[in-house]
RNA sequence: GUCCCCAUCGUCUAGAGGCCUAGGACACCAGCCUUUCACGUUGGUAACACGGGUUCGAAUCCCGUUGGGGACGCCA
């Protein structure tokens, strides 16, 4: 225990009362870390009611990305986890763009990620931080490090990094900073070279994180070596500027990816030479592809306004990110407000999972049945009319209104409902495709016009009037009503799947409906 | 290479030493329903990586092996 070392809160997987002195430790954090002495003390004879904590602890999280490129699925499940937290208790979910990496961080990428993150649902609190902008506190934090001797300044050139490392691993150590500026007399500076600032690590001892998901975790310092606090240029480096932002905005609680579990060690070293009390930590596994492998925007993952593109509904990203890695007993189908009142850490998985496109849309089928149809019409109607090339009129708004519930138990996907509404709009004559081509045989297309003439004769043109005409037709005829119906599906549809085919004929009127057979009799 | 993490059906998971003959969901197969395709419904195939301990008893605790992943930047 009196290891020269540096820990985290002392926090594990707990239940019950050790869980609630724990939640309050946390709590006090964000006040003071003498307050946070005394009342972690008295907490822990005392007896603390969960409905107390709730009003005492203001649980703050974030989610900070860096915009070199779009909002990949494992960034989206980050940000799902610190909102569901936060919301869980009643806290604040804030936003950072981490973006002091001025050579890869772009406003495109800046505007993806803001995008995405709103089309998820997931709306941060206040105004989204630029770390960029904070850049003189961060140097300011450096100052005082440097005057208060847990920093100095490295006079290293990238070129003499370099071989240092080669050099190293050449005689097969590690690669690690050796040091060399760490006690050297400021007087042999060379001149006309700008200084990095590192941090004076400590080299003895360890340093420990308690990880809400990964336990207890340690790492001996003589691992870790001086890193960058502040580039030659004067700017900070992502590890100094995450743990001077995250204690700025008071953040409790830091959700992330588990590749910053490593990066915590160093994090935490940071905290303890400005003396902070550092926030809790949630390391995540991360999200692999179907094939196992690392699934990163260096690989080529997709963006989640991919995901939108190919039909899937936010709820269904919720639902479906929320169950990679989480669970709760045998729920599948989870809505949001239940995830919110559902979510803890201590719920989250310890190992990788893998994306699997076939649950996904199932999940996306469920909710595209439990859909509003004008919600499902307004999400659609973009995706056929960049399809047919033109915008859609009210009047065929309406007719997809119409059409929409026989055929949304049918689909997985909006693209899916997309494609399979597009015969309400084609121009004649209709395409078949290959297998409703198929239906239409010779046979088929005189029975078809056999009912035609009966359809048109009809004064009703209700899709149930229409059912009728069908069956009696099949009644005389003997034949089976799938003989029939199929065939009139084909040719209404040009297709083999929709929605309940007399409902078809009914939404798409009479003279439609009639020309449409016509031109099957015809055999065009 | 060094350090760190992980390991239950194909996939996501339940499992906190006896409730486990290992449960659920997706996918898959078969039946029912049916106007195609679906939805729905009934049933089925399918897993504790391996080896040692600890224990009366291990999927669960410990050690090792193997396999997977992550981190080792004046990137984030």
């Amino acid at each position: 225990m009196p290891a020269p070392g540096v820990t985290s809160p002392p926090l594990s997987r707990p239940r019950a009362p050790l869980f609630l002195c724990a939640c309050f430790a946390a709590l006090v954090m964000t006040v003071t870390v003498h307050k946070a002495r005394c009342c972690a003390t008295s907490a822990g004879n005392g007896l603390v009611y969960p409905q107390k904590i709730v009003l005492i602890m203001k649980i703050v999280t974030r989610f900070a990305p860096s915009p070199t490129g779009f909002l990949h699925i494992g960034g989206g499940r980050t940000a799902l986890f610190n909102w569901l937290f936060a919301k869980h208790h009643q806290g604040t979910f804030l936003l950072r763009i981490e973006d002091t990496d001025r050579a890869r961080s772009t406003q495109a990428a800046v505007d993806a990620i803001l995008d995405g993150l709103k089309w998820l649902g997931l709306e941060w609190d206040g105004e989204a931080v630029s770390q960029f902008e904070r850049k003189d506190r961060h140097a300011e934090v450096v100052a005082e490090m440097l005057a208060n001797g847990t920093a100095y300044r490295c006079y290293c050139t990238p070129e003499e990094l370099d071989a240092m490392r080669e050099a190293q691993k050449a005689a097969g150590q590690q690669p690690r900073y050796d040091g060399r500026w760490r006690d050297r007399d400021p007087s042999e500076a060379p001149a006309g070279i700008a200084p990095a600032i590192r941090l004076k690590a400590p080299r003895e001892g360890e340093t420990v994180v308690n990880d809400h998901v990964q336990g207890e975790v340690r790492v001996q310092n003589s691992q870790l070596d001086d890193l960058i606090l502040l580039r030659s240029d004067g700017t900070p480096t992502y590890l100094l500027a995450v743990v001077v932002d995250d204690h700025d905005m008071g953040v409790t609680h830091v959700v992330r990816g588990d590749d910053h579990l490593t990066n915590t060690f160093r994090q935490l070293q940071i905290y303890n030479a400005m003396g902070w009390a550092a926030p809790e930590f949630a390391h995540i596994p991360l999200i692999h592809g179907p094939d196992g492998a690392k699934l990163s925007k260096r690989h080529g993952a997709l963006g989640i306004e991919a995901y939108r593109d190919m039909g899937f509904l936010p709820e269904t990203m919720r639902n479906y990110l929320l169950r990679l890695g989480w669970g709760h007993g045998d729920a599948e189908i989870i809505s949001t407000e239940q995830a919110i009142e559902w979510f803890t850490l201590e719920g989250i998985g310890r190992s990788p999972s893998r994306l699997d496109f076939a649950k996904m849309e199932n999940l996306n089928a469920h909710y595209i049945r439990e859909a509003d149809d004008a919600r499902l019409v307004a999400l659609t109607s973009p995706f056929i009319e960049a399809k047919i090339g033109r915008a859609l009129t009210d009047a065929e708004k309406e007719r997809l209104l119409r059409s929409v519930p026989g055929f949304k138990p049918r689909v997985k996907t909006l693209l899916e409902l997309a494609d399979g509404s597009l015969y309400l709009f084609a121009n004649r004559p209709l395409a078949l495709d290959d297998k409703a081509a198929a239906l239409l045989t010779a046979e088929a297309r005189s029975q078809l016009a056999a009912l035609a003439e009966a359809f048109a004769a009809s004064p009703d043109w209700s899709g149930a009037a229409l059912e009728q005409i069908v069956r009696d037709h099949a009644e005389r005829t003997g034949l089976k009503l799938g003989k029939l119906a199929q065939p009139l599906r084909a040719a209404l549809t040009g297709s083999t799947v929709s929605p309940p085919i007399f409902e078809v004929a009914e939404i798409l009127g009479r003279a439609e409906t009639l020309v449409r057979l016509e031109d099957v009799a015809k055999g065009g």
